[in-house]
RNA sequence: GGCGACGUAGCUCAGCUGGUAAGAGUGCUCGACUCAUAAUCGAGAGGUCGUGGGUUCGAGUCCCACCGUCGCUACCA
């Protein structure tokens, strides 16, 4: 039995879910499926960033309690991630008990082994920021980012060694212990020009994990955060769940948090004395026109609004297979309703419609059985060994693109054999059916990460019972299962076609 | 300012350690078919692989510079 342990970053709670959210979220979820189908026990995190003095300060404002405040817009990603058929097992909250007493514990085990020291602190700090600058950093004497005054704060904080890993964290790192390779290098860079410490504790602030050997302080957001992958599977509170689950552990990042994920977190394990994660797999900005989203107004895209246009299948899809992961992607909505079309309306759901015709047509409405040596065996067995491969190494897009490729070779082999024109209840007409349908069989398991319903729908049309999520690889993938006998009726377009709005 | 990534057909993107005349999907043109969601199938047009140098028998693929985009990061005067 092999584990399968993957995150998405929590993500801040005073952020609106985006479509940057959502794509990290559904991709991990994409491969979470996946995994499942493997037969992996599969453990699948995501949930909120609650601590800061910026969730303080909104709750201030709003005259609520700063966990009120979380509450109320942890749901809104909640909410997002139901929408989107997201599979987690756990949606973890920083301001959750269990995880008070895992930063505790893994902090402390860090103190102890001589990484954390008290040192002092001053500057100018923007709250929006929830940084320092120094006097050449401001603009006018605002924050440069945010262009709002600066408050001047001094501190004693406790400080992270970092530096005195740097050694650990470049053997770490010359594996491929961080994906795409480029994204690596990235962070083999930051540790070889030479490691800060960092401070990582607060005394201006109330709303954060305390420190628990200095009632003054409470850790700084960030290393209060990224311990939320050890507190789900069980440090500080359950032993044996840590010790099963985390040397399986999977992060999904976007290239932004790059430094905290694969410079500062393993590092803050390697302190405690555990061990970094597995595997962190790092995808590039999604772009509008060219410009990265926030500056466009791309987070003014909702999620919802796309998925009441193309549906949680046409949405996921899109993110999946026309992202590849790693690099940065251009996003429009024109791309979207061809991608949905071609792929979705005209490939797949048009292969369905037509040969459930032709089985009405000739077959008396029951599908037939397979050939065992079909021409489509082995390019189903090729687009199996291409999609699993592709999977394993987190590239849903080259996946689905080996899957969609079946597809695509079963619609030639119709137009090659043409079953319409054979003779009704005959052999030969039975045969090219037969194989068709084995086909759509054969998608709709490994396409159900992506497509979450219309993999059931499929499953279900060709009159197959049960769940498809419940199909094990690679037996389900492979050529001949598809029993026949089965009641195939006519039914309307899985995927409707788009429009193109002129 | 420093570090790094990216810049390939109209569009969205593949092209691992350099080497059979540069690929896919989509779009476009033409043809076929008509079971199917104005869908499908076939053929074709379309690229000096950001610019300029260099290394090499040979570079989209390595090196340098520059331009553009993006991320991180640093700012003492």
């Amino acid at each position: 039995m092999n584990r399968f342990y993957v995150t998405t970053p929590i993500y801040y709670v005073n952020d609106v879910p985006h479509i940057g959210h959502a794509y990290t979220t559904v991709s991990a979820d994409a491969v979470a499926r996946w995994h499942r189908l493997l037969g992996d026990e599969t453990m699948f995190l995501t949930g909120t960033d609650e601590h800061g003095l910026k969730i303080q300060r909104a709750a201030e404002e709003n005259g609520i309690s700063p966990l009120e405040q979380a509450d109320r817009t942890s749901q809104r990603f909640r909410d997002a991630w139901v929408e989107l058929d997201i599979s987690n097992d756990q949606f973890i909250r920083t301001t959750e008990p269990r995880h008070h007493v895992a930063v505790q514990e893994l902090l402390a085990r860090a103190k102890a082994n001589g990484y954390i020291e008290k040192g002092s602190y001053a500057g100018h700090y923007c709250v929006s920021c929830e940084a320092y600058y120094t006097d050449s950093d401001l603009v006018d004497g605002n924050c440069p980012v945010h262009e709002r005054p600066v408050e001047w704060l001094e501190e004693d904080n406790y400080f992270f060694k970092l530096s005195a890993l740097e050694a650990e964290l470049t053997e770490w790192l010359s594996n491929d212990t961080v994906v795409p390779e480029g994204k690596r290098n990235e962070a083999l860079g930051i540790v070889k020009l030479g490691l800060d410490d960092v401070s990582m504790t607060r005394t201006s602030i109330d709303w954060g994990v305390p420190v628990p050997w200095d009632d003054d302080h409470v850790f700084y957001v960030w290393y209060d955060a990224l311990i939320n992958y050890a507190t789900a599977v069980g440090f500080g509170s359950d032993e044996a769940s840590f010790e099963q689950w985390w040397p399986e552990a999977h992060h999904v990042i976007g290239k932004d948090i790059l430094r905290f994920h694969c410079v500062y977190w393993p590092a803050m394990l390697m302190a405690a004395g555990l061990k970094p994660p597995k595997k962190i797999f790092v995808h590039g900005f999604l772009l509008l026109g060219g410009k990265k989203l926030s500056k466009t107004g791309l987070t003014q895209i909702r999620p919802a609004d796309l998925i009441a246009d193309f549906g949680v299948d046409g949405y996921r899809y899109h993110f999946l297979r026309g992202v590849s992961f790693g690099p940065d992607s251009e996003f429009s909505y024109e791309g979207m309703v061809e991608r949905y079309n071609s792929d979705l309306a005209n490939t797949l759901g048009n292969l369905l419609s037509r040969v459930a015709t032709v089985v009405n047509k000739k077959c008396g409405g029951v599908g037939p059985k397979p050939r065992v040596d079909s021409p489509l065996a082995a390019v189903a067995a090729t687009s199996y060994a291409k999609a699993a491969e592709a999977w394993d190494n987190f590239q849903p897009s080259v996946a689905l693109e080996a899957t969609w490729q079946l597809v695509r070779e079963t619609n030639v082999f119709l137009e090659q054999n043409e079953p319409w024109k054979m003779d009704e209840g005959s052999q030969e007409v039975a045969d090219v059916l037969g194989d068709a349908l084995e086909v759509l069989r054969i998608t709709a398991v490994c396409a159900s990460p992506a497509l979450t319903r219309a993999s059931q729908a499929i499953w279900e049309a060709i009159g197959m019972e049960g769940e498809v999520t419940d199909q094990r690889l690679p037996e389900a993938a492979s050529w001949g299962a598809y029993p026949g006998g089965t009641t195939v009726p006519k039914a309307p377009p899985l995927f409707p076609r788009m429009k193109v709005e002129g």
